[in-house]
DNA sequence: GCTTTATCGCTACAGCATGTAGCAGTAAAC
DNA sequence: GTTTACTGCTACATGCTGTAGCGATAAAGC
């Protein structure tokens, strides 16, 4: 049973401490703010209300080390990017993913053939 | 030059109205409002507040008949659907259309041959 | 022409989300 | 015992959403 949809999408701000913890790995407060600082400095408390939103969302949990938290992300970016498209695919294409793969290839996002070697590519890929 | 990202994220409502013009057709405010009335009876001003948003967020126009307004949609909902897709490819998968396909196969989105029939398929088909 | 009617433009407003942060409490370290 | 390092709670301005009222105006009917 896999259930994990229903996730409330992450705002900006979110997604970049998101993107710090998907690069970086597990950190604390302090150093996913520190990694911010340079793009963005924020101070601590703001650092903690934003993990703090995130965890109630559901995108990462914290363990305690010593007696700091340690946070870490509950999934890789490219399940969040699944199920955002699910979503996607239910308001946009009628569920079909044909559709949004003819979409693709009209928007010019990627070329017919391109396409075509990139999907026998990961069917043959995993596994 | 195809511009025509950026545009702000539909909200449910105004989704809900974008459905009704995607699957009726150009319409006024009035049959707008009649068509969703029985899942959601809303005041006709509340109709034409969201359906001027929609048209700020360059998501429909109008033209004049008469004296009414009709609405219709500037774009086919699949390819509204693929510049979020592009968001979320830049996102969450480093802009990676690999990466999300993998990503759908592994949560079973998609299995492995039906994708690549699918790929094949679109690739072959339209021009 | 004068009154009704169909429409549109503008304004309002409560509730929730977001970005931003301060301050109090407390356990650990000195 | 005092200072530190952290956490928990609270706050608050802005902006987005859902929802709607009201006044103006042009068209239609009498």
């Amino acid at each position: 049973m896999k259930r994990k949809s229903g996730r409330k999408a992450l705002s900006n701000l979110e997604h970049q401490l998101m993107e710090i913890l998907w690069k970086a790995g597990p950190g604390t407060a302090e150093q996913i703010r520190e990694a911010l600082a340079p793009k963005h400095a924020l101070k601590d408390s703001t650092v903690r209300t934003i993990l703090t939103r995130l965890e109630h969302k559901g995108y990462i949990r914290h363990k305690i080390a010593s007696r700091a938290f340690v946070y870490s992300v509950v999934e890789k970016p490219r399940n969040v990017a699944v199920q955002a498209v699910r979503q996607i695919l239910d308001r946009f294409c009628g569920g079909s993913l044909e559709q949004l793969l003819v979409g693709l290839v009209e928007n010019e996002v990627v070329d017919r053939e391109e396409l075509e070697e990139l999907a026998r590519k990961v069917a043959k890929g995993g596994e």
